[in-house]
DNA sequence: TCAATCTGCTTGCTAATTGCAAGTGGTTGA
DNA sequence: TCAACCACTTGCAATTAGCAAGCAGATTGA
């Protein structure tokens, strides 16, 4: 019962696996931006991840569960990630983050966009997201819905539309 | 259009507020706890937080605009902290970090028992217990029901069943 | 075949943040 | 009046963040 943490509250213990600043940005970018090795993650980054910070957390993402890593045949140096079940269920979190940030924060509307289409498609919408994540990562059967090409092609069209 | 920030994503931004081991904690205990000063929430304080992070993460929680610091009419040294729109939205985040913490980590089963309440309410308990904290900390009228009061009923249960 | 390049990290180093322990100075109640 | 209280500060050591450079194995191209 008694835990390693600060405290046995489920929040806590959610915090003390997620709270800083860049897990969850190495956890949407897998999700969301299907990147998938160290190199994609570090040279597609939004926000400008440091190299040893993305090694460490690579690492501690692993430890934890929320991402597995496989070597890849095709490259015998490089590694896949792949999300787990845990980082799969974290779909619901990141949508609200997004909503949450949408309206009291301000950010730009081309990164908005997936956030917004998430926020109104609700639930139902993160359900096929998360069965079509539990397909790119976890060997699942492919679903009809591809929620991923729904949000890249909005993404990209928010893109293409700021030139 | 360009914010200060490491990149205009929503995700981003709210983990730019929000993403440390504390400042959730501070609102879990304003919100859940009803705890409104500084000494309440320092020796209330199931994790323990340190007196001058807790300073520090009131002056940048009220400079964000997610608390509001009034002066206390009884006691003039004293501050009372009230959530704003802003926190009180919130909820559904912290009710999906609860419910992500239940199924993937190890909590207590005393502090688990309002994470599951509110997991099982959904949206509609959510909405009812913004209500209520509009009610309790921005002065809004009183809502029928009292959520609050079904929480801590709860916790109180499964703490002394624990005994 | 072999040099150039690429890839996934590691290593130094400095600055910022965390957290413990102790202190400070106004406030209150008896 | 004065001891207890309360909301913070301050000093200091340890951890973490972040920049820049380096490095060894793998791959590619001529």
């Amino acid at each position: 019962m008694a835990q390693h943490g600060r405290s046995g509250c489920p929040i806590n213990l959610t915090l003390e696996q997620l709270g800083d600043r860049w897990s969850l940005i190495v956890v949407r970018d897998v999700m969301f931006g299907n990147r998938r090795s160290y190199g994609a993650l570090l040279t597609g980054s939004e926000e400008g991840i440091a190299s040893n910070i993305l090694a460490d957390r690579l690492k501690r993402l692993t430890a934890a569960g929320l991402l597995s890593r496989a070597p890849d045949p095709a490259h015998r140096q490089k590694a896949i990630y792949s999300l787990t079940e845990a980082s799969i269920e974290l779909v619901p979190l990141l949508a609200h983050m997004g909503a949450w940030g949408r309206r009291h924060t301000q950010p730009s509307r081309e990164l908005s966009v997936r956030a917004e289409l998430l926020e109104d498609g609700g639930p139902l919408l993160w359900e096929a997201f998360m069965d079509e994540l539990r397909h790119l990562h976890l060997g699942a059967p492919r679903p009809e819905r591809s929620v991923f090409a729904e949000l890249q092609s909005a993404y990209e069209a928010a893109m293409t539309e700021k030139g």
